[in-house]
DNA sequence: AAAGATTGATGCCTCAATCTTG
DNA sequence: CAAGATTGAGGCATCAATCTTT
């Protein structure tokens, strides 16, 4: 790494994690929800029937699938998700968005949003923001493509 | 947030968690160390005489000086590094690279400069890591200004 | 044996409380 | 009381082991 890669890379890493710190501060300070717990109930909102497979949404989510478990347990005690085994592979376990979670993600997705805009989207210019989102698609893709992971 | 607003950011969240997880396994693999720990060996070897005191260590590092204490704490353990308090204010701790601290740590830059090419530099272009870079700087530095943080 | 999911142990992080020195 | 640092408790993540179904 030369030393202009250097100080990028340190910005980057810098920046990552203060962004990720500010955006669970102000979404657990809003909403009492922590950023995994809020995830998962976007995913399942966005499913017809509010409800998704949990290996289907640990993929998604970029979690193991023992974190899935141990947070979809969590959030079951708080009434947010309710579980049942899937029809026809009774291996599977489908994941459901209670009426209580959907009413907790819609008042907590404004709070997410503002914060979202607050801390990044108001912060740099629309190209930059271009260039975030297609640089780190490219980096993810690369990343689970990768057979040594 | 507009769609591509939402594309961006989905990418951006993903691509920042999958890296982040990606750059601690292959330190980990590859060398015994997380990332935090990785992190302050760096630091302390950045200066003249490879100490420095908790409290700037912690800023540097966008650790809690809890946080921190608990790291160091482990790492002196390990031999990694030694405390001692400062001289002058009785109140401050200096924390100081130990001889095998440094020796670990020459061990392991060569595998973390790898997987930061391979994860990151060698995936993007310098364009758009020059983007990435000044960014970040922006995002962090209008985080940390922030009174309410 | 492989896939889907869970469990429990261990380790790290967070938060509030505490201790010491200025 | 404020600043520097530490402590312990509780919460969440990780890892290996386990269970069930295919």
């Amino acid at each position: 790494l030369d030393s202009a890669q250097q100080r990028q890379w340190r910005s980057l890493a810098r920046g990552t994690a203060l962004l990720l710190e500010a955006l669970g501060r102000d979404l657990e300070a809003g909403t009492g929800l922590s950023l995994s717990e809020y995830e998962v109930l976007v995913r399942l909102s966005e499913t017809p029937d509010r409800s998704m497979r949990m290996s289907s949404l640990a993929d998604q989510l970029v979690h193991s699938r023992s974190r899935l478990t141990h947070t979809v347990r969590r959030m079951e005690d708080q009434g947010l998700v309710s579980r049942c085994s899937t029809e026809g592979d009774r291996r599977g376990v489908n994941c459901t968005l209670t009426d209580a979670g959907y009413e907790r993600l819609v008042a907590a997705a404004p709070v997410h949003v503002a914060s979202v805009r607050r801390r990044l989207v108001d912060v740099i210019s629309a190209e930059q923001m271009a260039v975030l989102g297609e640089a780190f698609e490219v980096i993810g893709d690369e990343i689970t493509a990768d057979p040594s992971r």
